[in-house]
This record gives C-alpha cells, sequence and structure tokens, in this order.
DNA sequence: TTGCATTCCAGACAAATGTCTGGTATAGAT
DNA sequence: ATCTATACCAGACATTTGTCTGGAATGCAA
C-alpha cells in the first residue's frame, strides 16, 4: 500500500537487526513481521533482503536467523568473553577458574592465548594510569618483553608491575614512587602474562 | 560408548556456544553435532540439555538457534555496539554520525542514553589516569554532577575535563598542572555527556 | 551380579523458518 | 496515459531445525 515513506520503515528493520544481534541472536523473519506488524512475511523479507542489497547487512542464505552485520561493520576483531577473575590464579590454569566476578566482552586482535581480566588493587601503577579499582584484560603468556606491563606472582602475591630486563635480572617497576623496585630471584616470579588492556568504570561512583 | 571423560566435552560445548554467540548468533543442534563429529543429533541435544539442566546455558523452547548465555552470566548487564567517532559530533547529533573509526562492545547497566566513544587528544587528564590515546565511553546527557569526568565542547574544541560547580558558575578541571582551569560563560559551553568507561589498549603498542 | 549414570547412536516427526509466486495500491517520472 | 519504483499483502512450499522414541556401550557403586 505504500503507506510509510520510503526507507523510513528500512531504517528501523536495520536498527531493530542490530539490536537482536547484541540481545544474543538476528531475528527471524517472521520475528521482524511481527515487531513491525506487517501482515505477510515477504513485507519483512523484502526489506531485510533490501538490506542485504544495500550492503548494509550480510546473510547466510537458507540458515534459521541467518542476518548478520557485515565484515568490517562493528566486529572487525573478534569478541570474546573473557572472565573476571576474583582472586589471582595461583595453582594451575584450570583449578583457579572458580571464583569468577563475571565476564566482560574483549575485542583482540591476537586471540591466541587465553585471555582473563582482573581488579587492580593498590596504587603502585598510578603514574601509568592504571587506578585502584581499574580492570586489566591480561594474555597468559610465560614471556615478556622489556617494558611491558605484566601480571606477576612474586612471593604468592600477585602485582601489576612494568617489566624492565637488566641484562639477565628481571625488574618489576612500579609507576609510583611511594614503592619500591621489585628484583625477585628467577625462582621467586612467576610471569602470569601481559596487560593488553586497561579499563576504568565511571558509572558506579 | 562413553568414549570421552565425562564432562569433557561438555566443557567444550560450551565453549563452542559462547563463541558463537559472540561471533553473532548461537549455533544450531546440528551445527554442534557437526563441530563434534558426532553421528547423531541427539548427542549435541544432550550436551545442550545438560548445559541448560546445569544452569550454565540458557534456552528458548522450539526456536531455532535458541540456546543462550543465562542472565548474570557475562551479559547480566546488556551489551552494546557504541560507535567510535573520529571527530566529536559537531553539530546536532545525527549528522555527525559519520566519521567512525569502528564499534566496540560496551556493557552497560544504565543503558537509557546514548552512548559513543571518543579517542583521547593530549595530555590534560593523566592525573585522573586518562592518558593521550585512551578511549572514553560517553553517555550523551545535557547535565551533569560536580566531580563527573564529562566531554564538553567550548569554543568549537571538545575537551575531556573534570566538572566543578562553584556556585551557579561551570568549571572544568585538569587532572595535570601544567593545564589552565576553564571558566567558560555558560553559552560558550555545551556539555556533550558523561565520561562512564575508559580503556586503553596496550596491545598494538 | 544388579542397578544407575553417562556418553553416544539411528531414525523419525513436527515445528520453526527461509523462500517463492502472484497480486494490490500509491506515488512519481516520462 | 504509460511506465517504473516502492511498500505491502495472501497463500503456499521446502528446508532447516528442535524434539522425540528406542536403544547400545561403558564405567562405577551397591
Amino acid at each position: 500500500m505504500g503507506r510509510t515513506p520510503p526507507g523510513q520503515t528500512r531504517e528501523r528493520v536495520y536498527r531493530l537487526v542490530q539490536e537482536r544481534l547484541l540481545a544474543g541472536a538476528p531475528p527471524t523473519v517472521r520475528e521482524v513481521q511481527e515487531a513491525f506488524g506487517f501482515r505477510s512475511v515477504q513485507t519483512a523479507r523484502e526489506h531485510l533482503e533490501a538490506l542485504v542489497a544495500e550492503g548494509r547487512l550480510a546473510k547466510m542464505p537458507g540458515r534459521a536467523r541467518g542476518y548478520r552485520l557485515p565484515r568490517g561493520s562493528g566486529r572487525a576483531a573478534p569478541t570474546r568473553l573473557v572472565p573476571l577473575l576474583g582472586r589471582v590464579p595461583a595453582g594451575p590454569w584450570d583449578t583457579a577458574v572458580e571464583d569468577l566476578e563475571g565476564y566482560l566482552p574483549v575485542q583482540s586482535t591476537r586471540a591466541a592465548g587465553k585471555l582473563f581480566a582482573l581488579r587492580v588493587h593498590g596504587d603502585s601503577m598510578t603514574g601509568a594510569g592504571i587506578l585502584p579499582g581499574d580492570i586489566v584484560v591480561v594474555r597468559r603468556q610465560p614471556t615478556a618483553r622489556s617494558g611491558d606491563i605484566v601480571v606477576a606472582r612474586v612471593d604468592d602475591e600477585a602485582t601489576v608491575k612494568r617489566l624492565r630486563m637488566r641484562g639477565r635480572r628481571i625488574e618489576l617497576h612500579p609507576a609510583n614512587p611511594a614503592h619500591p623496585v621489585l628484583k625477585p630471584a628467577r625462582d621467586e616470579l612467576t610471569l602470569l602474562g601481559k596487560v593488553i588492556e586497561v579499563r576504568r568504570d565511571l558509572e558506579r561512583s
């Protein structure tokens, strides 16, 4: 019947798909139909196919809930859910995955290793812009380069520090003059991983 | 045949579902079947139903791709794709949504207003742990409380500062002694929104 | 042994869902 | 007027997909 102005409904369909994608899964054609009160499935389908033709949506023909956002339009880097651990993994990796506070979505280009997240305690890295309460996303890796900010366990204590290589010696530098530089012996130190992202929530405060 | 140890395959099924959910849509039962080489659909279904019974997954019975993560298990707060803007929105909101660098997933409890993200230029907030190159997630709102970190436009220049109310006067405080406190007149200032999250990428550096 | 739980298989049914054919109505351009 | 494009409808068909029934193999405990 040509009721709504051209392109107007189209836009709302696009937004619905985007919304549903983030809610967990894209809508079915019939869900779109009902969401807009179309009396025919085909109407919803035409809008969706038009969006695909415009390049604003991608689709997997035949598959249920086959409409997606096209590549590069948001999730260029693969997104992963990373566990936010309450305590630092103590023993072997598997055992400590118990007490977690939740998960947070992280985009990582090198999604290779296992990622986890930690809440920072203490103010030893404030000079590097890492404040108490911040969350650091860590990639588990046994080594790191000088200058990297790392999470390490020294004497059963987990800390976030900047790694410095002094010849063969390892130093852990805080970014706060009130804290000392740690110079642990090799066997006192376990490198848990490298900090690849820092996050701070300012909403609940 | 009881081939794999108890719970082992279950764990991998769970991770597959989680992975697919972030990739756009949860898998179908038969996709799980094929991913693990099961020769029966039912085997995949049993693993999925077991995960639901354990409370690790939720499902919408009958619906295609009906398996989700249960509430509170990661996406307690709804996740949204937030546009990372290259420049600060100049005119009215709609016009400036053009040049964006991408989207990033953000969990927000109060998903009320519109969110956008900006890359920070300059070192005026280093004292508050916001460094040059950091990304701030901003909730668009016309007002803010004293003490909030906000994004404001002053003289066609966008800045991130801490808002202070001095009686009826508004002051924008940097967190760096090298920068001056801004005391703009009412009509020189446009409050774009409140910073609700800070992110720093340490991977590409 | 018996029982029970777990893991897996074979084959089918039924609901959900993508797709298609043919049509109406309105607006604008030629 | 004629043509074209857009927005929509009606009814169907075919595939995808969730679900079910019945069973077999393995390990563990009573």
